[in-house]
DNA sequence: CTGAAAGCGCTAACAT
DNA sequence: ATGTTAGCGCTTTCAG
């Protein structure tokens, strides 16, 4: 505060806001002069008297695949953009240690949570409890048994739209491979896989629903799976692109071509899905719109807490590849 | 403050401390009571008292690969069980950007930094500026130029072994993709690939060197430049997996069988490369190792602003893969 | 060994 | 429109 110079320092803190209650010159001083000296306001001072830090956290389960790192990237540039660093945190899909970092979280006085929770929590009381000291919005991952603020893909119209594909390129018996049923994504991503086999008056059959941990070597059980079935399916609807993976290595290890024998489509649009021979076909969340209208969402709530939970649901885009294309189209 | 139930807010201060100065049945209580009443020092007044924060904070290109989530992850842990948080920035591999986010880590007043640099920055100046107000500790990338505390690979002998192992293999025209060479990483590459070279009697060409940016499409453009040579090469070692990806695939479409005709090797055993066709060789980084112990050189330099700089050095590990081994050895 | 008091840098009542 | 003052919750001299 070497503006002694001239003024009491709340007038300076208050010009510098931009209070409407300083004279316009005075401003105008100030604020030439917190320039020349290239001034930063203390944020821990700030941040102490406030209550909270000009900080938001993010907790996901991981950054291993393309998607949460997008969402990250994302959500840290708005953040930064509005003037708030970013904690992140992960998970690493545990929820002891999903609760021990937002404790981390709550601890460093965030203004703000986003937070996609691990696949393994199914409890949702912690969140409930957290979500009265301070304003979070999920992303992408929430439990569906809960109300609450999130941001999330609309998991359900991807789901269906992959399957319309697949149904487009003439495969009839579609098997789907999906999550823990607790989790809005998987629940979700079934659910328009069904929607789609009951528009086009397909029977949906429980034997081709496979429920799975949807890491590669999943995917490659799953197609042992399948085939040993008396009715084989002519396509798979994976709800990961990891399982998917593990479907095309084992599909090609079994001399079964894809797309012409097998279709396959997964779902994230992992970077590695470009790669793949034959290029996976997926379904892209769009990680960006998502981390950024979040970001947008917490921080109206910091303005003001909020009346009902609100959910912002944002369309996925198919990104048709070989993998399910039989007539050629890329 | 609960505790006026007995004693000066000085003395339970001293006591959770763990100061030698109080005496010894003080202690127990405080802590007792403390533990009891779950109690938590306020992160913001101390940080405020202290004149830093109780966080890390690390700066990272991006978290587009698997390397550098990896090494997050591997930072993350071992800050939070330091007790810190971790604040994470990314810097899109752009310089001005990245000034931006030391910035904010600056004021965020975080205790201390690690940083991946960018690699289109060049300039050191304000490295080392930033370092004389905050222990800086570099990781993986740093500017070549500098003298700094630095945790990184040992890229010279990762790439020398590569080398070596596609020598072994029988290749004798063996080409290499390189990045900018004022940062270390891609330096140290070339220099542990032309030492191999040496060592087995053989020229170092420079038309079978490529500077590159080396992304997926930097190794399809080299693949092409290298087939065009009146002698082609009969090997490429790529200083990165994706441009050794868009080899593999140019290869694939000009009809070159992969490790016949053609050997590849990449560098940093990116996720993908597992699942490529032929599966992709690649030297390994070890992010975890070289997080965790990046973290515990910055603890170090906490406690005590360190005399000299050190750099720590871990040996990768090569993962020899289908694209470079010809005699069936997996 | 323990207590009292000052102050980190800022903001928000409460004056003027 | 500007100044004064009282803390936010903690650590750390300086006194007992």
């Amino acid at each position: 505060m070497a503006y002694r110079l001239k003024l009491a320092k709340s007038t300076v803190s208050r010009a510098l806001a931009g209070s409407p209650q300083v004279g316009p010159a005075t401003t105008a001083r100030v604020r030439a002069l917190a320039a020349e000296l290239d001034y930063r306001p203390n944020v821990m001072a700030v941040s102490l008297r406030r209550g909270h830090s000009q900080t938001l956290g993010v907790v996901v389960p991981h950054l291993r695949n393309s998607f949460f790192p997008q969402l990250v990237q994302a959500i840290e540039e708005a953040a930064n953009a509005a003037g708030y660093g970013l904690l992140i945190c992960q998970s690493a899909d545990d929820t002891a240690r999903e609760l021990q970092r937002l404790d981390l979280l709550r601890r460093a006085q965030v203004a703000g949570m986003l937070m996609s929770v691990a696949s393994t929590t199914a409890d949702s009381a912690p969140f409930e409890a957290l979500s009265r000291q301070v304003p979070l919005v999920f992303v992408d991952r929430f439990l569906a048994s809960s109300v609450v603020n999130a941001a999330v893909v609309d998991d359900l119209t991807g789901s269906y739209q992959a399957t319309c594909h697949l149904l487009a390129q003439g495969y009839r018996r579609i098997a789907h491979l999906t999550g823990p049923q607790h989790l809005n994504i998987y629940r979700n991503r079934r659910l328009g896989y069904e929607q789609a086999l009951h528009e086009a008056g397909l029977p949906v059959v429980p034997d081709l629903i496979l429920p799975s941990a949807l890491h590669v070597p999943d995917g490659k059980q799953a197609v042992r799976q399948l085939l040993s079935l008396p009715k084989p399916p002519d396509a798979i609807f994976s709800a990961s692109d990891f399982a998917a993976l593990g479907c095309l290595q084992a599909l090609a290890a079994c001399g079964i071509r894809v797309p012409e024998q097998m279709g396959v489509v997964g779902f994230s649009d992992e970077y590695f899905g470009q790669h793949t021979t034959p290029a996976l076909s997926s379904v892209d969340q769009r990680a960006e719109v998502l981390g950024r209208r979040a970001v947008q969402l917490l921080l109206q709530l910091l303005k003001k807490p909020a009346a009902a939970p609100r959910h912002l649901i944002f369309p996925p885009v198919l990104r048709q590849r070989a993998s399910s294309t039989r007539h050629g189209i890329v």
